[in-house]
DNA sequence: GTTAGCACTCGATTATGACGAGTGCTAATA
DNA sequence: TATTAGCACTCGTCATAATCGAGTGCTAAC
C-alpha cells in the first residue's frame, strides 16, 4: 500500500483539525471542511488505509479517527509549516531576554514565563552547564564571628554560595589572602590534584589550614555536585486547560511527574540519541512524540527542546511540553526565537569581551 | 438560643468526621458512632438549632450538615487538642532544619517539602527579610573583561549577586579596593545618604567613580529589592487528592493563585491585623479559615502560617494551605516544631558567635 | 476508481425509577 | 418539659433503558 499525495493530504487534515478541535475526526467532517475533491466514501476507505499504515487511531469502532505518535511524526517531519511570529511575539521575547542576560536565574525565570504566555503550554528551563565545570573566581567574605562565606563563581556566571563554620573568623585581610591562595591554585592544578588535597598541602599547616582545606572542599562541592543544578518551570497549570486530561487522574500523574526536579532534568536530557535534528535551519530542535520519550508518565505529552549556549562551553536546556496533539507550528519557531536571541546576545557580549 | 455543651459536643463529633470523611453528616450517624447518650432525633432538634446559629450548614435540604466557617473557628479556638508528634516526625523535622540551617536556599526548599510530606497539603515558605535591611558585606569580584560581580550578604546570611558592565575590567586589587570603600561607607553612612550619592561623592572623580556609582546602585536595588524575594512552594499537587477540588475549575483557581509569586507573598503577608494568636504555649501560629483570608481563590481553603527568625532581626514565613476541612490538630502542631527547631538553633548559633 | 446508499456500531445524552440517607413535624413518653 | 419514636417527605445518587447521531464498512451502481 503506498502513501500517495491523497493520502497525505488526508492525514495532514484530520492532524490539523485534531490539534485544533481535539476531537476525532470522521469521513464527512473532512469532505466538508476542506474540499478535496473527492467523497467522504472515498475519504473512508483512505482512512482505513492509513489506520492500517499506523498513521491514526480509531479510539472505538464508529467513531472517527485520531492521529497516532507514528502520524504526528510525520507530520513533523514532512508537513510542518510553521507559523510567523508577529512583530509583538519577536519583540516580546527580544526584550525578555535582553533584560535578563546579565542575571542567570532571572533569565531562566522569565524565560520560562515568557514561553508559558506565548504557548499555553508548560515550559522547563535548566541551569546552563559545563562539560567541564571551571572555577572562575572564590572569594572567602566575611559574615559573623564564627562563619566566613564563600563565594563561588564558575566559568558561565552562575554563582554559588556555601557558609562554613570556623572557630574564629579571620579579618578581612586574611580572607583576601586565602581567595588569593585558593585561586592561585585554581589556575595551577587540576580538580584531581585538589581533591587529593596534594595542590595545597603547603598550606594546611598553616593558622588557617582548616579553613583553607574547608573552602577546597566546598569548591570541589560546588564543582561536582550535580543536583545544585536549578531547573525552573512555568505554566503547569496550563495542561488542565486540554481535555485530554480533564480525568484528573492522569493530570495528577502529569503533575507528579512535573513535581520532581530529577524528572524535569531527564525530560531536558534524556533519549539524547533517539531524538532526530530538526531539518530547515532550526538549529537542533529536538521533538519528542508521545511514546517517544520513555516516562511513562508522559506517554500522552509531546516535548520540544533545545540547547542554548550561556558562556563558554556551557549549555542550558528549554523544553516545551504539552499534549500530543500540540501546535508544533507554532511553539518551533517561538522557541527558536528565544534561544536564538539567548545565543546572539551571549555571542555579542563575548566578541564585545575580546 | 444558649450554646450549651451538648450543642458543642455534637458540634465536635460533626467537624471531626467531617474532617475525616469529607461527607456530610446526619443525626443517625452521629447517634451511633458518637454514643452522646441521645437519640438521632435530638441532635437532630440540636443540629437545627446550630445551624441557625451559623455554626453548621445544610448543602441542600435533607442532606447532612457540614461546619461553616464560623464552625471551624469555633473548633479552632476552644475544641482543638492537638496531636502529639511521633518521634520518626520530630526527628525528622530536626534533622531538615538541622541538615540545612547554614543554607537558607536549601533550608527553605526542604523545610517546605518536609511539611508538605508529613501533612500532605500544600506549603509555602518564604526568605527571611529584615524589617530594616542591613548590608553585611559588599565584594566586588572579578569576571571577564568586561564586567564584574557584585555580591552582596545581608545580615541575614542571605547573598545576592549582579553583574555589572564595565569598559575595562580593574585588577582584583583594584576590586578588593573598591570592596573596602563600599563597605566602609555602609558602616559610617545610612541608605538615604548614599542613595543621594553624598556618601560617596569623594570617590566620583576617581578613575573607578563609575564602576563605585554602579557598585552602590547595585546595593541600593538589592536592599530595596522587595521582589528579589524568594517563596518556595511544595505539596502544590496534593490539592487534588481532596474530594473538595475534584471539580477540575476548583483545582485550576487555586492552582492559579498559587502560581502567582505575588499571590503567596500575600498569603504569607495579608491580614495581619485580623488573625489572632493562638493561645496554648503555640508561639504565633496565625490561622485562616476560608473566608477569613480576603483571596476569593482561597475561599475555600484554610492557610496556617507563622514567622520564622532566621539572623538579627530577620524574619521568613511557613505557610500550609489546605481546605477549610484540614486536619488543624496535627498541622499544627508539625508547624510549630519546625519552627521551633528553627528559632532555636539560629538562637544557639548566635549565641554561639558572641 | 469513485460514489451513493444503507445497515450497523457505539459513545453520549436524556429520561426514568428505585434507593437511601437525611430531614422536620407530631404525638407519645418519661 | 425535655426526649424520643414514628412517619411522610425531600433530594441527590445510581443504575437502567431509550434515543440520538456521528461515524463506519460494505455493496452495488456509475
Amino acid at each position: 500500500m503506498i502513501l500517495n499525495e491523497r493520502k497525505i493530504k488526508i492525514l495532514e487534515a484530520i492532524i490539523n483539525d485534531y490539534i485544533a478541535t481535539a476531537e476525532p475526526i470522521g469521513s464527512r467532517t473532512i469532505a466538508k471542511k476542506y474540499n478535496l475533491g473527492i467523497s467522504s466514501a472515498t475519504i473512508r476507505n483512505e482512512m482505513s488505509d492509513l489506520e492500517e499504515l499506523g498513521f491514526i487511531i480509531q479510539p472505538h469502532t464508529s467513531s472517527g479517527r485520531v492521529p497516532s505518535d507514528m502520524g504526528y511524526r510525520l507530520y513533523v517531519d514532512r508537513l510542518l509549516r510553521f507559523r510567523e511570529l508577529t512583530k509583538q511575539e519577536t519583540d516580546f521575547l527580544r526584550n525578555t531576554v535582553a533584560e535578563n542576560i546579565n542575571h542567570i536565574e532571572y533569565l531562566m525565570r522569565k524565560t520560562a514565563k515568557a514561553l508559558a504566555l506565548l504557548t499555553n503550554y508548560t515550559t522547563v528551563v535548566s541551569e546552563p552547564k559545563c562539560q567541564e565545570i571551571k572555577i572562575k573566581h572564590v572569594q572567602v567574605i566575611p559574615f559573623d564571628e564564627t562563619s566566613v562565606i564563600t563565594v563561588i563563581v564558575t566559568d558561565n556566571k552562575v554563582v554559588k554560595n556555601n557558609v562554613i563554620k570556623v572557630n574564629h573568623a579571620p579579618e578581612p585581610d586574611i580572607l583576601n589572602q586565602i581567595s588569593n591562595i585558593v585561586n592561585q591554585t585554581l589556575k595551577e592544578y587540576s580538580f584531581s590534584e585538589i581533591s587529593s588535597k596534594e595542590a595545597y598541602s603547603q598550606f594546611l599547616s598553616s593558622p588557617y589550614g582548616k579553613l583553607i582545606d574547608d573552602v577546597f572542599i566546598s569548591v570541589l562541592k560546588t564543582a561536582y555536585d550535580e543536583r545544585n543544578m536549578r531547573v525552573y518551570t512555568s505554566g503547569v497549570n496550563n495542561i488542565l486547560d486540554f481535555p485530554e486530561f480533564s480525568d484528573i487522574e492522569k493530570a495528577k500523574s502529569v503533575f507528579k511527574a512535573l513535581e520532581e526536579k530529577d524528572m524535569l532534568i531527564s525530560i531536558l536530557e534524556c533519549d539524547k540519541e533517539k531524538t532526530e535534528e530538526k531539518k530547515s535551519g532550526l538549529g537542533n530542535i529536538k521533538i519528542l512524540i508521545g511514546n517517544e520519550n520513555s516516562m511513562e508518565q508522559l506517554k500522552d505529552c509531546s516535548i520540544i527542546k533545545t540547547d542554548y549556549k550561556y558562556g563558554k562551553n556551557s549549555y542550558g536546556s528549554i523544553g516545551i511540553i504539552g499534549p500530543t496533539r500540540m501546535n508544533y507550528a507554532q511553539v518551533i519557531p517561538v522557541l527558536n526565537s528565544i534561544v536564538n536571541n539567548i545565543n546572539d546576545v551571549i555571542k555579542a557580549l563575548s566578541d564585545e569581551g575580546t
